[in-house]
This record gives C-alpha cells, sequence and structure tokens, in this order.
DNA sequence: GTTACGTATGTCATCGATAACATAAGCTCA
DNA sequence: TGAGCTTATGTTATCGATGACATACGTAAC
C-alpha cells in the first residue's frame, strides 16, 4: 500500500513522470534530472536509489518536454524523392540512420513524390515544424526557391549529390569522375566512339556523369555522339536499345545505371548484336545483380552507404562552415560486359 | 523601423512564439493557436489579422510545446532491419511514409542491423522515448521479449509480416499463398517435383513460402524434398545453384526471391542445364529486373508498397482492435522461365 | 424586458524536463 | 578556526502551446 489512494478518479493511468520518480527516491527531480544524464556531481548511491525508481516505476523520458526545455530535439530530417532508383534510396536512408543513431540523433524522414518545389517546400515545412536541428536534402535537383531558403535559413543543411542552396553544403560520390572512369575504360579497350544512354537531365547525377563523359571523350579528341535519355530504369534502358541497335557503327555504351544497363542488353540481343562481342557496356552503381546480369556488368561501383554517413558527418560536426563540396570517389569493377571491339 | 530597439544584448534572435504574433495581431495567444488550427470560433477578420501577422513574423509551431501540452505526437515509429531484400525495405518505407503523410503523421525510422532482441528494445526504447504513438514493426521475425511488451504495451503495434507480441496485429501479403500459387504453376505444367530455395529461416516470409510450397506439393501426394536455404542475395542462390545443377533429375525450382533466382539461374546454365528447357524457376518478388533476367522470369508480385498503406491504415483507425490478422494478396506473373518438362 | 443561449475572445493553470540560482555540508589551508 | 572552495542536492522560473473555464456581447424566446 505504498501508492496514494486519495485520487479520486484520475480516468487515465498517467506516465510515470521525473517528479513521480523523484518521490520514490526521496530525491528532488533535478536529482533525478541528474542522474539520468550522468551528471558529474551525483553520488553513486544516489543514482542507485533513483535507477531503482526508474526501474520499479517503468518510467521513460517525455522527449516532448525535454525538447521544450533545452531547446534540443536531437533529430535531423532526411528527405527523399519517392521515384527512381530505390537501391540508392534504401542505402542513403540506412547509412544516414546509422550514423545519425551513432551520434544519438533520430531521423525524420519526408518523401517527396516528383522534383515539384511545392512539395519541397511542404517537407521542408514539416521537417522544421517538427524541429528539426538538420536535414540532409537527398534529392536529385531541384531549383531552390525563395520559400526554402527561408525555412532552411535557420536549419543547417547538406545536400547529398543534388542541388545546393546559398546555405547548403554539398556532399556526394564523384559522379563526374565515374562518368569519366566509365568512358576512359572503354576507349583504353580501343573503342573509337562511345554512346551515351543517360538518367533524367533533372537528376544533377545523370548531368555529371553525361559531363564526365563528354569530357574524357573531348580530351581523346573524339566528337560525342547525342546522349539517349533514359529514366533510371530497365524499361527505358530497353526502349533506348532498340535505337541503339539499329545504329550499324556502336560499338560501345555507356549506361547511367545498372538498371537501364539490363534493359539495354536485352534490346541489344534481341537484334542481334552481342555483348560484349558486337558492342561493350559500362554502367554505374554496382547493385547486387550487376554480376548477375547475362553477361556480368562491368559498371563503375559506389558507395551510398559510406557518402550517407559521411553526409551526416558534416552535418552535425558542421566543422567545414565555409559550404564546402566533399566529394566521395568512385570505383570501376571490370566484369563481362566490356572487350576491345572486334577488328574489322 | 518597426523593430524595437530597446533589446540591449540578446545574444540569440529567438524564433518567435505565439505570444509575438499574438501582440503583433493585437489579440490572445489562445486566438492565435485556435485561429490556426481552424477552430469554428473565430471571425473571419480576426483569422485574416493573425495570419497575416504570422506571415510577417516568419512564424512556425514549435512542435515540442505542441505533443507537450496536447499529449498528442502525431508521429509513428518504423522499425526496420538493415539487412536483406533492400527492395522491399525501400517500398515499405514509401508505403508507410505515404500513408502516413496523409493521415498528417511524421514517421520515424529505426534500423536495426541484425536480428537481435536486444538491438530490438533498445529501438523500441527509443521510439517510445520519442513519444511515438503508434509503431509499425517491418522485422521479419524475433522472439518476443517481457522488455518488448513492457515498451509497447502502451503503444499500438503493428507488425508487417513478422512475429508478433500479444498486443500486436499483424499484416502482411500472404505469403503461404505465394508458396502455393508458385509450386501449383510449375504443377500444372507438368513437373513432377519442385524442388525449393528458401529464404533464411528465421524469416516468417521464408517460412510461410516454404509452408505453402510443401502443403501444395503435399496436397498433390508428392513427398516434398529437403529444401535449401539461402539468405535472399543473389550470391546465395548462385551457390544453392551448384549444388542443384549437379542433382540430375532435378526439374523445377522455387526460389524464394528474385534476387536469389538470378544466381540460380547463372550456377545452372555454367553446369549446362538450360532455363527453361532443362529446369524451370519460379521466384518471389516481380523485382523490376524480373522481366530482364535471362530469361525473364516467372514470379509471384507482391505489392509492399500497397501492405504498408494498409499497416498504417490498421495501425491509425485501430478499428479492428482484436488482434486481426489482415492479409494483402499475391499474384502470378508468368514470363519465360517456366515451361513444361522435356518429354522423356 | 428579462431569461437563456450561442458566439467570439480572454485568462490561467498545466504538460515534464531543465537551466540557473540557492543552499547545505564537507574539506583544505593559512 | 574560520575564510574559501568543492561537491551534492534542493528551489524556482522557464520553454510554448493548449485545455478548461471565464467573460462579454448579441440575439432569440417567452
Amino acid at each position: 500500500m505504498t501508492e496514494a489512494t486519495e485520487r479520486p478518479s484520475r480516468q487515465v493511468t498517467r506516465q510515470p513522470s521525473m517528479a513521480d520518480v523523484a518521490r520514490t527516491a526521496g530525491v528532488s527531480a533535478q536529482t533525478v534530472s541528474r542522474a539520468l544524464r550522468d551528471s558529474p556531481n551525483v553520488t553513486p548511491e544516489t543514482k542507485k536509489r533513483v535507477l531503482a525508481a526508474v526501474e520499479q516505476l517503468g518510467y521513460r523520458f517525455n522527449n516532448a518536454a525535454r525538447v521544450l526545455s533545452s531547446g534540443r530535439s536531437h533529430t535531423i530530417g532526411l528527405v527523399l524523392l519517392q521515384s527512381g532508383g530505390y537501391y540508392s534510396r534504401s542505402a542513403v536512408t540506412a547509412g544516414v540512420e546509422a550514423a545519425a543513431g551513432e551520434a544519438g540523433y533520430a531521423v525524420s524522414i519526408a518523401t517527396i513524390a516528383s522534383l515539384d518545389t511545392g512539395l519541397m517546400e511542404r517537407s521542408l515545412s514539416k521537417l522544421a515544424d517538427q524541429g528539426v536541428e538538420g536535414i540532409i536534402i537527398a534529392v536529385p535537383l531541384i531549383s531552390v526557391t525563395r520559400k526554402m531558403e527561408d525555412i532552411t535559413r535557420d536549419i543547417p543543411t547538406v545536400t547529398l549529390d543534388g542541388s545546393r542552396t546559398a546555405s547548403a553544403r554539398a556532399l556526394g560520390i564523384d559522379q563526374k569522375e565515374a562518368g569519366r572512369l566509365a568512358t576512359q575504360h572503354l576507349l583504353d579497350l580501343g573503342h573509337r566512339q562511345v554512346w551515351h544512354v543517360s538518367g533524367p537531365d533533372e537528376w544533377i547525377e545523370a548531368r555529371r556523369r553525361r559531363e564526365g563523359w563528354q569530357e574524357c571523350l573531348a580530351a581523346a579528341g573524339i566528337a560525342a555522339p547525342p546522349p539517349l535519355e533514359g529514366d533510371w530504369s530497365p524499361d527505358s534502358g530497353y526502349l533506348q536499345g532498340q535505337i541503339l541497335a539499329r545504329i550499324p557503327d556502336v560499338t560501345a555504351v555507356f549506361a547511367a545505371s545498372d538498371e537501364m544497363a539490363f534493359g539495354l542488353i536485352r534490346a541489344l540481343r534481341e537484334h542481334g548484336r552481342k555483348v560484349p562481342d558486337d558492342v561493350s557496356i559500362v554502367s554505374v552503381d554496382d547493385i547486387a545483380l550487376a554480376a548477375y546480369c547475362c553477361p556480368p556488368l562491368t559498371t563503375v561501383r559506389q558507395d551510398f552507404y559510406r557518402s550517407s554517413a559521411a553526409a551526416v558527418a558534416l552535418l552535425l560536426t558542421g566543422d567545414d562552415a565555409g559550404a564546402a563540396e566533399v566529394v566521395v570517389p568512385a570505383s570501376l569493377a571490370v566484369r563481362d560486359s566490356t572487350a576491345p571491339p572486334r577488328s574489322h
């Protein structure tokens, strides 16, 4: 009968609060607070009593109250695009969450359905309303509005492979290098021309990879053919492949994603063009299935997990206040979808 | 010079609060609160003044304060497993987030690195500490601890294709039916025996699919061969394929995931067994690349997005208090990896 | 013409933890 | 031994929005 029975009719059994713990442990609420946050000036004895009381009452601290009084939410926001490579989205989410969790931060996600500035504004508002202490924008590209800048003015922001606002720092995998690596590999094999199936033009990754391809060709004194545009999906790769298959002197293609390469290869084969005998293919991503394509794909590997973790670090440490542009390198995995051109 | 200059040295420029808005609009804070929440009893005129003041000051409401005073966080938690099919994880995240957003809820995610009850307890604690109003557990299977039940006692929980605690409701795609569909398709083609490469035994999806396979064979009066166990990855499919390829009378295999089917097919081909001429393959998932496998995969389609959205609905409406087990059906997509057995 | 009620708005206490300040005890050293 | 410091703990005000209750005004009804 340690319970006070003088409460007439509290309809809902309230969660125990710090005051309840304090009463049970016979100390003040402040001492409980200190004990639970490992403040230096608490007797081990007192701390033990507090912890026992916590255990006994099943106390959980109230996050809202903590946030309100301390002004810190210990939460960061993550903005993602719903469409487009689910592989990278998944890896980014995992990477951000792991790195944030490591640092004691929770992650609140906001997915936007399409590359629309209005949606983006609303997502940022939502996150800002939640009191996030930082935002990671993993959205490929979007024109930045004044309203967006208003919202993110007071909140540190890091952009992961996308556009950047005045206040945001950017970080990403070196996509131009990825395009260069892929193209150079094909040139090194002896190909005289490299075609390109790109991602959607509004994706900055797509643009950068295209630039890398163009620059690499230019450096070799080759005039780049017009790029064909896909939407990252295998279906779009198949579509563009049906065009490329009809152009006789195509011997090498750089596809901007593994998935498009899968479609591309099928289209080529259906038109009697063998990979890599007749046409060599290099793509980007190195998804798990890349090694199980027919033939296994030569592809540029991207470490999304690592770059996302780096984004969190950049956001939280915030050392590099000067709008730094950090870059994570990409590397080439050579398999069987590339070969020297047939001698003619 | 509308700014009051009488503040001597406020080091940090504080975010405007409701009181500030009230002062600017010439009303009370409570009226501001009502105006912003579309309470019925506010004059359009007053509301306009309030909104103007909000705009002018760039006011954003403080979520922590709102949560603290109203006791509602409007946030739900999502627990995911970091390893295993990134496709489903991505689809689940998107589905949950979309459905939750629709209902005005934010989503806080917690990823656990492995199927470990300790990690699970910590994740649930983290979410509970954040004050989530509901939790969706999208983790395949884990033995439920007393501590976990303690944590989730006061929080509604829905399990998505995983284990369930006493208090949790479960919902998922009908995995047993998926296994049955796949197996029956092979039997219908005339195969006399169907082998199975399953997912990891600790995944409930894997178990259910295996059960569907077993029951279907049993119904046809066939003794099921021992199942081979993979880990969902194409690599593991390749490994098990090397075993199956050495067994001469294997003519039909049910693989528990598309990715494993990719590996399996490669292994079979490397041993001179053609798909579907010598061996038919059916798998589960219908990922975007399934149609671009060589040959295109016959597979059981799963709508993760839909089932996750349903989970949110179940969690939020909470109609079905009686520990319901809701099930979303699966369907078969027939392509070219299956054929009648070679007549001998 | 007073009673009764509905509508618009204001006042005050409250949610739970914490920062800032206050106090009490114990210890050191001149 | 008492000034001065350190350490452990208590007290009080505060964060910002909201629920409950209070008030003021208008209008309809008897």
